[in-house]
DNA sequence: TTCTATCATCGAACGGCGTTCGTTGAAAAC
DNA sequence: GTTTTCAACGAACGCCGTTCGATGATAGAA
């Protein structure tokens, strides 16, 4: 006579019925989960209780495979260099090569909502990474480069890259909340904020301001990008001394 | 000298009236608190609730004389600019006029922990900030460069300052918690780090380490803006057609 | 002086957050 | 068949930003 036969008492009809996942939790699965979350909610809206009900899931059960939600933004950055191959260094082509770079990481971090505000808070000098790192030196290297310029152009790529998709999402998400607005429609917003102020303070913003209004960001994107990398082969095959 | 013939952002919501001057919490005092606790607790230590015991208030007291929490770091952003005078243009040391905003910015993020942090999340294009964004592209235009380089090349530079001290605030503050532990010490346990990596897969990190560990933030920051800087000069008279 | 209207501040509450911890029950190991 | 293990649960803790009705001091009117 075991106590499968008895019935249940009422007052424990209410208790966990606990249907045993079919998939099991995983770190990967969670990290899926996450950036569902991140592309909905934004990363304002990122919460480990959100991640957890994506996966129909409670929250506590998060930890049992992640150490916190920090170590969750770290495992979504990580997922940013999947696949992210770099060419054989070509010491004719290193500038155009250095720009592919700096391209598909911004294609990658547009892929998902914010993620350029959690690749900014991340460096990429944990083990997984530093792959991706050595063969973005070796890119550099092979430039001509003095090796402390090398050392640090990486860096101040990324940073670009980083600062400028940041600036892009805020822009962007500045208008979420109101109605629909084409692009267009922002931009005759601003050219009218612009316009408006008085012409004898503010020469110079009138003189460039459909320029900053109109130009897409693709081409600003460029257009910074060319003067890093014009900055950068100005120190080729020359002994540097900075300042 | 008001700002009341400003135009009003097109992103603006409607301002709160302004305060009354007999009541002894105002803006200004609330800022000053916020600026006391982000110095002491950091950004993530700012909250409301802190702010207001650091006033010796409510917390709803504050809500009187500010919309929200982001209108808080919104005017902590504008104490940044706060007599922050840019020199007459002068053609002849137009680099070194640009290199010098660069540096006095720096300066004043490096003043108030995790500034840069909030920096980012800020654009400077609000009425009582676009005097500071007109003489800066007074400095620009002064230059040579052609407006549509001038028009970015501001953003560009503002961009390259926050990533840079944001990112020293990361590592400043990512051995918080341990115990005091001075840079060399840091510095060699990176050296370490970095030295054990196999030397067959690793090469070029092997061979800039050192340089990447040793060389002070000083210098990065100074080299990464001679970068920005030669690039700039690159365009100078010349009929610009970016990549 | 007394009354009244205003308004800065209070205090409590709401819903949400990251994280911890003792409990539980199904599967794995024996 | 028994024991062990451990992933998931659910409740709780102490935070957070923000709201709202109540309160009480004060300035101006009578």
């Amino acid at each position: 006579m075991t106590e499968r036969d008895m019935p249940t008492p009422p007052w424990e009809r209410a208790r966990r019925r606990p249907t045993r996942a079919r998939v099991p939790l995983t770190r990967e699965r969670i990290v899926d989960a996450a950036f569902v979350v991140l592309d909905q909610e934004g990363l304002d809206g990122l919460s480990m209780r959100r991640v957890a009900s994506e996966l129909g899931v409670t929250v506590s059960a998060l930890y049992a495979h992640v150490d916190n939600k920090n170590e969750l933004l770290e495992l979504m950055y990580h997922r940013l260099f999947d696949g992210f191959e770099l060419p054989e260094h070509d010491p004719e082509h290193w500038q155009e090569q250095l720009k592919n770079f700096a391209r598909e990481s911004r294609a990658r971090m547009q892929h998902h909502r914010d993620m350029a505000r959690i690749s900014m808070g991340q460096t990429p000098f944990s083990p997984e990474l530093l792959p991706h790192v050595e063969r973005l030196l070796a890119l550099l290297r092979a430039t001509g480069l003095p090796d402390r310029v090398a050392a640090i152009a990486g860096d101040m790529l990324s940073t670009y890259i980083d600062g400028f998709v940041a600036e892009e999402t805020i822009w962007r998400e500045r208008y979420e909340g109101e109605d629909v607005k084409s692009w267009s429609e922002i931009r005759d917003e601003m050219k009218a904020y612009f316009g408006a102020l008085p012409p004898d303070r503010f020469p110079n913003m009138l003189a460039v301001a459909n320029l900053m209004v109109d130009e897409t960001n693709d081409y600003r994107f460029e257009l910074g990008l060319d003067i890093i990398l014009r900055g950068l082969a100005s120190y080729v095959e020359e002994p540097p001394d900075a300042s």
